[in-house]
DNA sequence: TAGTGGTCTAGACCACAGC
DNA sequence: CTGTGGTCTAGACCACTAA
């Protein structure tokens, strides 16, 4: 027997999705719910919360609840750790290190946008000995001192910052460039390769962490984002 | 005055993300965060049961409450509507279509994956009268039998879907590719130039909507997402 | 088997915003 | 002003599972 709280959510859930109440409907009340499936208001609540949470209903104080029109723009989007997600397909991962250096971040690849003492890293992700990402990367050193003594041999630098520095806030922004002379080079093809472009910046609470542009082999390469029920 | 409850949620939240609790360590039980806060249990559990729906821990019975270790990172993507975009960038948005035709989606892209009988669009955005994406979409007709009257002269058909048909669930697959020819030519670029591809499907209620393949200009277009705090 | 979270109750007071 | 959701209590029993 599944919760009391759930299959309420899951019974209004299904009436949204299968359009008997459509946008900008108004729910029952609270109270009305509680009378017609015989329990607690807390029971209801929580139920009818978690659809609010989830965006398929807006709530409003004396107003009521109401069906929302998803127009939403936002998605979840997955951003698996490289090393993961390629043993995770059956893979050897491993990350070659091409160059590191201790230096301000004015030497740095302007790209990145971070400022102070930092490591410079770039490297290959490779999977099955075969490069699918090139990695220019910059650890802020006043953030992550420890960042000196670590060792990119197997793994990178970012597999090593998700598994000892935590962060509280990060922006990713994705676009598409042409592989430039060494990272067409280090990722064994043509220049000018169509390739996926991420630069993402980190933050640990108001101190940049780390900052990193990515360029991946557009044709083996994607990203998912997802809305709705289905993980 | 915050809740309480959100209030328990953030306390923990922050020593989880400036490191005061490291993935794998056990938080205190909820009877004794009740005497903690002076609160009931109920108030706890539903501080604890967010962080649990966040990701940020993972609960146990007869075990406890662990900090969870975060590997895949979801982030919030934002997925705006073209037209709104461009217009919010005060240039003057413009959809023009190339093609148009009802068909089987057999003879639709095979990359748009959808079934049944499909309205198949084909045109390009334009901000300023200048090309920066180029789109090829399928929308069902058993689906959204309206769409055959809807007229595509100053906004495209995804603008249309947006403001007439909602839809609960939405995949985005994102990658980078070169224009092909009809592409290219539409863009008014090189062939082979860089582009991010972005595949969009729609669902609602398990019927398919839409399925949708936008290729935009490298250079002039990204995406963004966050994670954190800001907005 | 016992510790822990999962769920639920039958109330209560309060804040807010439509009416 | 009043209906509605937001929050909270002080218990209770149950389900699971790690010790």
């Amino acid at each position: 027997m599944t919760a009391l709280h759930e299959r309420i959510r899951t019974d209004i859930e299904k009436k949204i999705l299968g359009g008997e109440l459509k946008p900008g409907d108004r729910l029952p009340i609270e109270h009305d719910l509680m009378a017609e499936y015989g329990c607690s208001r807390m029971t209801v609540n929580k139920a009818i919360s978690a659809l609010a949470a989830a965006g398929l209903v807006q709530r409003k104080r004396k107003a009521g609840t109401f069906v929302a029109t998803p127009q939403a723009h936002a998605m979840v989007l997955d951003i698996p750790d490289l090393a993961d997600e390629v043993r995770g397909r059956g893979q050897a991962y491993r990350y070659r290190l091409l160059h590191r250096e201790v230096c301000n971040a004015a030497k740095v690849d302007a790209s990145l946008e971070i400022e102070g003492d930092v490591l410079w890293t770039v490297g290959v992700h490779m999977a099955d000995g075969k490069p699918f990402a090139h990695e220019s990367r910059a650890v802020s050193l006043s953030a992550v001192p420890d960042i000196d003594e670590a060792v990119f041999d197997p793994e990178g630098p970012g597999t090593w910052l998700l598994r000892h520095v935590p962060w509280t806030e990060a922006e990713t922004r994705i676009s598409a460039s042409g592989a430039m002379d060494g990272e067409a080079q280090a990722l064994r093809v043509p220049e000018q390769t169509p390739c996926l472009t991420v630069t993402r910046r980190t933050w640990r609470a108001d101190e940049h962490v780390t900052a990193v542009r990515q360029l991946f082999l557009g044709g083996s390469y994607s990203l998912v984002a997802h809305f709705g029920a289905s993980q």
